[in-house]
DNA sequence: TAGTGGTCTAGACCACTGT
DNA sequence: CAGTGGTCTAGACCACTAA
């Protein structure tokens, strides 16, 4: 029996191996495509399929001029949706109303962000979480993409039914307290969240938005929010990078 | 100033364009190789750089011999952390133990699942949250396959420490009840989980375990369920294909 | 400027799918 | 069987990076 992989699948399983082995350490050089196929006896093609299927799997990263090179982990910034966006926290928080910039900056990082308030018809699956006709129904719409240390780390974009936010603080722009705040002061309470997460391969925009490496997925966070009776209030959309995060939760059992 | 992005991005952009109009269908057959060759005016290999653009966006699919495709999206399985595994839900379930099997069955579909029970060594990061020595510490580890009308759908693997469910029913492998319910039988109760979810690229071996298409990442949740005393009784660590998935939770705001 | 990876061409043969 | 995508070769020129 000879073997019957392609060529390339196996001059990528030996490369893992020397990843996988340590022989290669994160943020080593590889060999360039040139000395891989004096090493491999193979066509500079072929040994581009067998790096491409690396950095598919993220174990690669490669420059124009620059070389290939094994990826480094990130530093991944947690987000505890069990405690992110709690009131008790809200209130004891000394920085104008943030949430996510206290928790980011408690950590040492600089959070930044940036804002836009827009008032508009809502997509199909936001307009449907907030019980809303999805053909007629307006909404209040604050896209953010927020940034640590000067680096895109997620988008978050929240939706409010235009008619419960009209005349609030909520509808400018340069207000970037914590919606849940601003909601509080407007006498609408949140007391149950709906979480539903999503994951996949980000669209070019997410892509070029976030500044993506290759081979890397986000997470997409819809949070719905609702008052006491049982009413959606708002629903937030955090799409968030896989190399950057991840995401906790606690839970209690009943 | 002229446009200078590559060839085979203006062909990829402009077949996405087909699709997310809706001129090409999910489902729907591309034009072949040779015939977007004809239609750009480029090579072999360019029009191949563009497909695999698409489908590394998830966008198409193809197949030796069939053509290419634009991607169907799964009907996705909902798993809702904050239910899965409550006492209450357990003790009212009806099959012999195991929740995740009814709850699929009550959707309809047919769950079933192979399980290999071995002990052994955790890993690392396993051993950290259970609080034992790395070096040292044994677990009884149950790795699970799941799948749904034959499909695999999800690994589930529990890790237990071996000095606390030595002679349980545990041990037996081809005992497939809930980990949480055979836990209480044996005095341990959970009374608190903390779950992290991590999402990124599949490696090899969980893409073939899991017959996993291009462009498919997984999340990894892991649940580590603690005692009233706050002491970790056990790890699951279960890896979710993104095109199949949807993880929700409730939450209560305090 | 030398060396890297990125783009692109023009072929060839193979493996697999349908009819 | 004809037609599809999968693998592979042997070149060429370009864009970018670092010394």
């Amino acid at each position: 029996m000879a073997e019957q992989k392609p060529r390339y699948y196996r001059i990528a399983d030996e490369i893992r191996g020397r990843i996988d082995r340590g022989d290669l350490e994160p943020g080593q050089q590889l060999p360039t495509e040139h000395e891989l196929m004096a090493q491999y006896e193979a066509s500079r093609n072929t040994v581009r399929l067998a790096l491409r299927r690396l950095t598919d799997e993220g174990l690669v990263i490669s420059g124009q001029g620059r070389g290939s090179y094994v990826r480094r982990a990130h530093v991944p910034a947690v987000w505890d949706w069990s405690v992110l966006e709690s009131r008790s926290r809200h209130e004891s928080n000394t920085n104008g109303g943030d949430q996510w910039a206290s928790v980011v900056a408690e950590s040492g990082r600089e959070p930044r962000q940036e804002v836009r308030v827009s008032i508009r018809q809502p997509p199909a699956d936001v307009a449907e979480r907030l019980g809303l006709d999805p053909e007629t129904a307006m909404t209040v719409v604050r896209e953010r993409v927020r940034f640590i240390d000067q680096e895109p780390y997620a988008l978050a974009d929240s939706y409010f039914p235009e008619e419960l936010v009209r005349g609030t603080p909520l509808m400018k722009p340069e207000d970037v307290s914590a919606p849940g705040g601003v909601l509080a002061q407007s006498g609408l309470i949140q007391v149950r969240y709906e979480d539903e997460i999503t994951f996949r391969m980000p669209t070019r925009a997410e892509s070029e938005r976030l500044d993506l490496p290759p081979a890397t997925p986000v997470a997409v966070h819809t949070r719905t929010g609702y008052d006491k009776g049982g009413k959606p209030l708002r629903v937030m959309v955090t799409t968030l990078p896989g190399d950057r995060h991840v995401i906790r939760y606690s839970v209690l059992a009943d």
